[in-house]
DNA sequence: TTGAAATTGTGATCTAGATCACATTCGGAT
DNA sequence: ATCCGAATGTGATCTAGATCACAATTTCAA
């Protein structure tokens, strides 16, 4: 720590604004982070960002820099496998969430790496990653918040590495649009066969013909870029 | 809790004494470990188990009550799909590493979904949960350890998670016969066609096929109950 | 030594999906 | 209205592995 010089630090810490939206979001929607004071110091630190419907949000390519607390919309994590541009879908996250691998996101090996992408219209809160390790210590409420979602994300990971171990294509699909539509908070899918083949690692010809079936059945209907869940 | 008998409350807390074998592992094997104080705490709450290969160190359903620091040989960790009776692999944890499955099993207090057993003749120190979460505040060191260890144990899930989604047979397979014997320390393996099909969730007739296949190129070479690596 | 069980080898099907090759339909720009 | 490209439908192969049905081999215990 260097020596203080007065009037720089006590703006760095004391004097910078708040953003009152903030405030408000992380009481609506991470209840969880109850103490006012760290309340506060999201709301100092924190970046409001927003990032339109299918807009690339970090290619982890490069280091991360900050964490997310989706406050509205829902982001898309992929894995993707460069040399035949093969891709699967991990998870979705939606309000209310944060992927806090702050170490891993980034370093994983060259030829395959993850992207996230919006999938609805979406806003975050950024939060620089720095503060994310000191208020682990600081706040026993940041500490359990950082340490739930970690260990939702694993589950998450879990659970989708045994849908592509253990089922077959058409359960898969299933679930894949019950995830969807719970992102979307909306029973109505905007998209093609072939965004789904994509995030499901399967060809657009077997998901179409999967999703005939599924029409057949009543569970769906189909129409141009849209899947309807009944 | 039954009422405390006074000769045995001071024992548990102030006077316990260390287990000098604890702390020389712990400085051996995990480094970043490095806090005394938190190496003493270790040395008084923690137990060394040891496992003989074959064995089941924690079964899927159960409660978690201890995390392990793995000091000696490699356990195996293993989801499962109940109704079917089929299994994958998720992970090798060697000596200098620790499950984070098991925080969040023991943090969330639920059941594990998954199951672990000695891959070898292993050792670990384990700990009990509660210590966990209090050390989690108290030292900054095993702080990072703990976030470590759920980043390094998320890459794997995730590099297995893309080795079963893009991958075919014979590349698996010879991904995990590296593993096994980076586990153990060694070319060769034993076991026998049927474990490693289980493990790969594969059929055992197609694993002694591609097994065939690597021995013709001489990659490998194959006795009963034993696999040889060149 | 002689079973008997465990392990491995091998061929014959069978199946989910991939891949290829198109035909059809829809919807928006001109 | 019409044209063009994107989205979808559909059939014909092809392939990795699963599954089935055994045979052959090894190990070990009685």
């Amino acid at each position: 720590m260097s020596i203080p010089i007065k009037t720089v630090v006590p703006r760095q810490i004391d004097t910078i604004k708040m953003n009152p939206e903030i405030i408000s979001l992380v009481k609506e929607y991470f209840t969880e982070l109850s103490e006012p004071s760290l309340q506060e110091e999201i709301a100092k630190v924190g970046v409001i960002r927003e990032f339109k419907e299918g807009e690339i949000i970090m290619n982890f390519g490069s280091f991360v820099t900050a964490v997310p607390l989706v406050v509205k919309g829902s982001i898309k994590v992929v894995r993707e496998e460069e040399e035949d541009n093969k891709e699967v879908l991990l998870y979705f996250l939606n309000a209310g969430e944060t992927c806090s691998m702050s170490f891993s996101c980034c370093m994983m090996d060259k030829r395959s790496d993850i992207r996230t992408t919006a999938e609805d219209d979406s806003k975050i809160i950024a939060i620089p990653i720095k503060h994310v390790n000191d208020w682990m210590s600081k706040y026993p409420s940041w500490r359990n918040f950082v340490m739930r979602s970690y260990d939702s994300r694993m589950q998450e990971l879990v659970k989708t590495l045994d849908s592509i171990a253990f089922k077959k294509m058409d359960e898969r699909l299933w679930e894949y649009l019950l995830k969807r539509s719970k992102a979307h908070h909306s029973n109505i899918i905007h998209s093609t066969h072939q965004t789904i083949a994509n995030d499901l690692n399967a060809s657009r010809e077997a998901i179409s013909r999967l999703l005939k079936q599924l029409e057949k059945k009543g569970a769906i209907s189909l129409e141009r870029n849209k899947i309807v869940l009944l």
